[in-house]
DNA sequence: ATGAAAGCGCTAACAT
DNA sequence: ATGTTAGCGCTTTCAT
């Protein structure tokens, strides 16, 4: 059986794609559509199990009941699970959701923004590394719905929403200090984006504050590209300086250092501690102890829906910038 | 600066839409379009940022080049990863992915279905407990592009991506009873799922092969509803009836019974053991031991993109049902 | 109480 | 070498 239009509907009903079309849409009664009529057009629809044709509706409409979510790893549970808290508020509102993994790169990236627009989605809720990029500005510039979670760039007007970076990674070092944490080396990816940036700095406040000299030597910078190599000659290079506390600045490498760890450095794993931002479940468990920072993501994909349905309802945007508090998890 | 249309690119400069559409769509030559008006469309195209709209673009074409990607839960790890895999290989072929988030309900599932229908995506990637249900069947009926992974319902013949469920739980349960474990508990979600009784009877025949009695209560079942009150009840069960290992037919319970452990019988997890289908970084360091039945995800990522790709490009759709090997991870 | 017709942005067969 | 036109499936204004 070969799929029903509209148009079909109409004649094999004897009646006119208008009717049908208001029958469908629920505006019968309000378009004085007889209550036979009605009553026909339902059960036949019904019968032949009539499927609307969405891509013409969102021609006709200009609107798809679509919203783009870009990020850099839809596999990274950070991303996952705001990506699903997300899907949900939009499910409720009748959106669904286009997914995009970037791994960072401002090619890939610039190709899934435009992709997203081509495709018409309704809005965009993305975690860029490039907010600076033209795609970017010129979607800014159009008054493209558009919120930006995770990272930030201060030069760019937008909606925002974040985390307090610096200073909750300056609790979190502090308390490793407090529970007797004497030399602190990092662990950071590039630190291009501003986020990291911040945690870095919250990372030296607290040894200002808690009077440790800062040795740029502890700091050590990983490259997305071979995320895994990288990190196991970082922490190699800090174990032999000698520290007793490891900060990272995500999940990602975290995650990474406790499989070395555990693979490599045995021995040590309790005499090392480690801090994280992001927290993960497996934290829980696992040695080197974790101190972590745990994002709010329900707050994170609450907000981000909100703003959308603001703009998408309202049309006037003005830029809201929302800083979260995150959540100190002491595991000392 | 409002968007630009076909039809103003060709206004503007001269054109028809025919010729803008030839060039833009790389047919220039082949219709004999002059370079110099390529030239010129190509210029102003770019200078004007035009961009094509996908949605008129699929409504005329009736292709989409979206793949729905429906799973009970896209932040589990574990459809995550293969979602994100599928994302790449689609993504080099031009397709983009709408996900959703069944939670095994039925009524959502056949609504995301249906929605993922009506959206006209050109393919569907499914986890479904439903594949009985009425909404599936008449996609089947109608030779809807579909595949379906992780769960599988003999009755109905369609296209399955699977693994070898019973056997390699068969193997993990008789790892186990080799390294000495001499009762052993099961906590499983309701068995409505076909993989889920085939892994059940995976681990009854390892106890038969192993000569060891089989005791109905020792199979715990836990409801999908309140995992972790339930996963608590079944566990507290099982310690308390003196079992030395618990076997898990999915990750979820096991990442579960592993925060458990370790909250409520942290002077136990050297003295038990686990076995659990589905492997999670996490079990690398964390303690109970977990004997783990790691599923292939890359090649189930690859063979549903294959199998789709081979039914939109050739129109014969024979079914196919791959059953692939997982991998044993013995942490004893 | 219902229908005719235009049009959303694009493609492509068929002119010229 | 380029233009005219119909039509994808739907909504909606304006007629009747």
């Amino acid at each position: 059986m070969k799929k029903k239009s509209i148009k079909d509907i109409a004649q094999d009903l004897g009646l006119s794609k208008t009717t049908v079309s208001f029958v469908l849409n629920n505006k019968g009664d309000k378009m004085n559509i007889s209550k036979k009529t009605q009553q026909r057009v339902l059960a036949y629809v019904q019968e032949v199990n009539y499927q609307p044709n969405q891509i013409a509706k969102s021609l006709k409409k200009g609107k798809t009941n679509t919203i783009g979510y870009l990020v850099p790893d839809i596999s990274n549970p950070f991303f996952a699970k705001i990506g699903r808290l997300i899907e949900d508020y939009f499910w409720d509102k009748g959106y669904h959701l286009f997914i995009g993994s970037t791994d960072e790169n401002k090619a890939k990236e610039d190709q899934m923004l435009n992709m997203f627009v081509n495709r018409q989605v309704d809005a965009l809720v993305v975690a860029s590394c490039f907010i600076q990029s033209d795609t970017i500005k010129s979607l800014l510039s159009r008054d493209f719905p558009l919120v930006f979670f995770d990272r930030e760039d201060p030069d760019v007007i937008a909606n925002y929403i974040l985390v307090e970076n610096k200073i909750s990674m300056k609790n979190a070092v502090e308390k490793a200090i407090e529970s007797n944490s004497k030399k602190l080396g990092l662990i950071t990816l590039t630190p291009n984006i501003y986020s990291i940036k911040n945690r870095i700095e919250g990372y030296k406040m607290a040894l200002k504050n808690k009077n440790i000299d800062f040795d740029n030597q502890l700091i050590r910078i990983v490259d997305n590209n071979d995320l895994k190599k990288e990190t196991e000659r970082e922490l190699k290079t800090l174990m032999e300086s000698g520290v007793d506390t490891v900060v990272f600045t995500n999940n990602q490498i975290t995650v990474i250092a406790i499989w070395l760890m555990n693979t490599y450095y045995k021995d040590k794993v309790t005499d090392i501690k480690f801090v994280s931002f992001d927290n993960v479940d497996l934290f829980d468990y696992s040695l080197p102890k974790v101190i972590s920072v745990a994002q709010p993501i329900e707050k994170i994909a609450m907000y981000s829906t909100q703003i959308i349905e603001e703009i998408l309802s309202s049309k006037k945007s003005e830029n809201k910038r929302i800083e979260l508090t995150p959540r100190l998890i002491n595991r000392t």
